[in-house]
DNA sequence: CAATAGTTGACTAAATTACTCGGAATTAGG
DNA sequence: CCTAATTCCGAGTAATTTAGTCAACTATTG
């Protein structure tokens, strides 16, 4: 389980298409637009996004993709691992290295913190992330002024890296 | 936050680390030892992890690096924000993106998975990680043949998770 | 048939990872 | 004082990943 911008990007993707499928299959293009992702960058996530089976795609005039299941049964672990590489089983397991006690504890263990934390994000969904999206959206349209969004976000954000 | 191989790697040594430092200082060159990892490649991570001072160094013979805090007071996601690169505030924050209200709300969406992720491994740490590698250890002296170990493992630390 | 979109594969620049090398500076022990 | 052990430090580097471009192709609508 890697966390890393890749998955994020899918992540933003999938929310987008998330919350515009109502009305028909969402182009790439738009997603691009509105989230600020290059168009082939996407067609490559996508792609893996469609192996995966958790996007289906519409071809020609009036096409796109659509969720290939409902938002509450896509999490967001699903789309990390749909566009992450496989990560191998680094050093312990694959090679040969797991003689000594100690080496294949430690491996072992990061195995089992990635084991909870995949387990962490298997339980969010993108149903709870569009309900978060659709509360916030409401909240904007009670005040429209509120030019502190911006400010709040890069806080959050800065925040965030800085812990 | 993110989740790579090199913060799997700053744990790893600093739970060899942990579990030898009564002995006095632990030299890197054990470390790379004993857990096949460069030595070249921990000075780096272990340069990193001085400076956010999470760990001591004593120079000369005899030397090495001891703990700068109590394993209780050291946790997972101390180490990785050490070694990890700031990531910077990526589109949205630094840049002028942030203009749509939809393109800032996915990016501080997924700045709040990110806190969420990071309050999860401020949680865990060195110690309740050191604890369960004892756990072990005892449990293989037991039986040598315990080759459900990983399994174990993995219950323990979902365990002292939810605790 | 023409325009719209997805599909695929090859390719690339930049960043990151993991590692090497060569040397400093520091200190314990002889 | 000398030497070996060790941290410290910076430059360099190969492999991988990220993020993106480009071009050709297929399917569909009108």
């Amino acid at each position: 389980m890697r966390l890393t911008t890749k998955g994020r990007f899918a992540v933003t993707a999938m929310l987008d298409l998330a919350l515009r499928e109502s009305g028909g299959p969402v182009t790439l293009a738009g997603i691009s637009e509105r989230q600020g992702i290059s168009l082939s960058y996407l067609e490559q996530l996508f792609g893996k996004l469609r192996r995966a089976q958790l996007v289906e795609s519409v071809r020609g005039p009036g096409g796109g993709y659509t969720l290939a299941r409902t938002v509450a049964e896509i999490s967001v672990a699903d789309i990390i691992v749909a566009v992450d590489e496989p990560v191998d089983a680094t050093q312990c397991g694959g090679r040969e290295n797991c003689h000594d006690n100690h080496r294949c504890m430690t491996h072992d263990l990061w195995t089992s913190l990635n084991a909870t934390i995949f387990d962490y994000l298997s339980k969010i969904s993108l149903a709870s992330l569009v309900d978060n999206q659709k509360a916030k959206d409401t909240s904007v349209v009670q005040d429209q002024r509120t030019l502190r969004r911006t400010a709040a976000c890069s806080d959050a954000i800065a925040g965030s890296n800085a812990a």
